[in-house]
DNA sequence: AACTATTTATAAGT
DNA sequence: TACTTATAAATAGTT
């Protein structure tokens, strides 16, 4: 359409491409504008000339985004995945290690030793006597530290008291001034908590143990 | 064009509109093909009907990922980064879960406990104390069910090794049949593992406990 | 950028 | 949906 017909091929002439390309791409847009108003169609046209300058439409009555989307839904494909492969597969990989910190945990607090050996439960055993003793002499170490009088005084009870929870030094007797709470976290794994008498409701605001959940979208 | 002038507003027909659509999508596609190889321009063309269907068109000398990557940076803006942000606060969420599960198996283990307190730290001796009798009575639960000659043999061997290496019934005396290592996995938690002797190297395989590591990119 | 001869696209009809 | 055709619109070459 104009003085003479043109082959549909590579114009050699660099300004004669660049005013056809001017022309033509003014023409396209507005055959996109049209088309959008005419027939309620959804367009997303973008063009990049030979040096790279953009120009963009998209219908009015969507986005960008969700035009995209609903393209990559229709194609079936997800242009970026495997810009997200990498953070799923690290997604994947800490929920493995979190699946065998909780059970350690588990295994540590006395559960989920079905599949243990011989072998391996006396292996643990010996560790967790060894870890036991380790915190137990810390304990000691932490009321010794107590200075003042009054600690002085309060430590001389606790200190008491620990003997007597001590297997080591009789029998058990969790006389309810502590109760330790075993909470379920993320569909299993039991997490260690303490849990404070009504009376000192605020000691161990923040303590060292919460329990810890995700959902996953 | 045509017999007639038409405005350009919706056609109201649907049959009009839909013959309209379909001949001016033609065009449109038409002249973005040849705008293509006349100006060697890249153009991106994406078309929704009104009832959703779908036709498109990318210069052959690129790819949709690579014209839509190029747009985004051309705009300065990731239409997808929400979709990032999600991951990262998952990834975020676990990994501090990780760290939380981490420093209870550390303070399982008698580390970390500078943190603590007496009445923590009493609770955690308490809670260890239980657990290690639960997986010292499934220890002796799994070595009275093994049931052949040899085995039965082997298990009274094993029950005297046990109650030799068992404070509760002498001194401690790990003679060198089993260590039990401690593992740095990923910059500080103490992961508990086991190391057999070399005369069995094959008997744990695939054990309870591994080291768990973690780089994120 | 404007002009205009000519080609191309397409609206309405079949 | 496809073909026809009169007419509108786009545009190639020119100024």
């Amino acid at each position: 359409m104009g003085r003479g017909k043109i082959e549909i091929k590579r114009i050699e002439n660099p300004t004669n491409r660049q005013v056809t390309y001017s022309k033509r791409r003014n023409g396209i847009f507005k055959k996109a504008r049209e088309l959008t108003v005419l027939c309620d169609a959804k367009v997303s046209l973008i063009m990049f000339s030979a040096t790279d300058k953009m120009r963009e439409y998209i219908s009015p009555s969507t986005t960008r985004k969700q035009l995209f989307d609903q393209y990559q839904q229709t194609k079936e494909i997800n242009l970026w995945s495997s810009h997200y492969e990498k953070m799923k597969d690290n997604l994947n990989k800490l929920k493995e290690i979190n699946h065998n910190l909780r059970r350690e945990i588990r295994q540590r607090t006395g559960g989920d030793l079905n599949g243990l050996s011989f072998d391996e439960l006396r292996g643990l055993e010996q560790n967790m006597e060894e870890s036991v003793k380790i915190v137990r002499d810390r304990k000691y170490r932490v009321i010794s530290n107590q200075t003042d009088t009054y600690k002085k005084k309060r430590a001389f009870v606790l200190i008491k008291e620990a003997r007597d929870d001590d297997p080591h030094y009789g029998l058990v007797d969790n006389g309810g001034e502590y109760e330790s709470a075993v909470g379920l976290a993320n569909g299993g794994s039991q997490i260690f908590a303490f849990r404070l008498q009504p009376s000192r409701p605020n000691l161990h605001d923040g303590g060292a143990y919460g329990s810890y959940n995700l959902r996953l979208a």
